[in-house]
DNA sequence: CGCCACTAGTAGACAAGTCCACTAGTCTGG
DNA sequence: CCAGACTAGTGGACTTGTCTACTAGTGGCG
């Protein structure tokens, strides 16, 4: 799946590993997170499989910098994925199932799960909702869909505030 | 992670793995999948590391069965679990990596892609309230959480389907 | 009787991802 | 001038999960 990701990074602009592992952490954060070695991992499996090609740049301001283009073939393949059958993926929240099981817990623990959550969906909320703000107007489709993902993440975590609100307004 | 949702489902009440699939299948589906010869491999680890215990029960209908309950060990584990910093998981979703890579994309294909997510979700939605309709009124607490847990796949679902929405329109 | 479905579990190869430590160059602030 | 941050990348051990295929017992249906 990784290499699917980084094939579509690379179709937008060429870059370096460093720069697909920045994007991981900022642009496409709210839907896809990796980490460091397997990005570069990832990165020469697809330059060995044709799908992309390196080119070293000089690095400026620090060392040489192995550039990442997409070739034909990478965008075939990107393609193939794109438009393939979307299969549902397995569901795996951490957060529900410590819910689900903490029947027995005494009320400030459960509280305080219920706290932590609300926390970092309050800081993602804001974050979600600087970039969209910070997001230039969406000239062409490619930018409308880039933002539609955005607005997804941003109702997906307003649900969870409000969700959260109701759950901690029941247990008291 | 599975260890623990394991243990949190043996807490619930002793079963054999098969029963831990069956849930994996059924009530817990909507937040935690996992894969059969993991869950064996899982319980066996369990045993031994003496968070749970094995008794074989002769099997009504079918082979002998290998009831794994939890051990006072095991519950000590749970709770530690279910009591220690919620560290927030990465975040992977291929449907919006496909999303937001998919600007290139004839409009039909895109069309496609959402009526199939739009289709996905319709029949969870459809499934996740028949569980809820079918479930017994919350006794307890532990019923309460159990029936939040249900309700945040419900939100979830329907937000999804209003941004659903919002998105055809705006790419016509 | 033979086949299928369901219950129950086992085994092994393999893929993907995480964690940690390390090299190396440059630039900036104290 | 030196420490620390930032850019850029490598290597290896380890864990987790997936896929596939297999054994085995029972019950029901035609």
């Amino acid at each position: 799946m990784l290499a699917r990701v980084i094939l579509g990074l690379l179709d937008l602009s060429p870059m370096t590993g460093y720069e697909v592992k920045r994007h991981c952490d900022t642009t496409i954060r709210y839907f896809w997170q990796a980490d460091k070695a397997q990005i570069y991992r990832t990165l020469s499996q697809l330059t060995g499989d044709g799908l992309a090609a390196v080119e070293t740049a000089p690095g400026v301001g620090g060392p040489a910098r192995q550039v990442h283009h997409i070739t034909d073939r990478g965008r075939e393949v990107l393609n193939d994925w794109l438009t393939s059958r979307l299969d549902p993926q397995p569901e795996r929240d951490v957060f529900l199932a410590r819910l689900f099981f903490s029947g027995g817990l005494p009320e400030p623990e459960l509280a305080e799960l219920l706290a932590t959550r609300r926390k970092t969906a309050e800081s993602l909320l804001v974050e979600l909702e600087d970039m969209r703000r910070s997001a230039p107007d969406p000239a062409d489709r490619r930018a409308r869909l880039r933002l539609a993902t955005l607005d997804h993440g941003i109702a997906q975590v307003r649900t969870e505030l409000d969700w959260l609100t109701e759950v901690e307004k029941e247990l008291t």
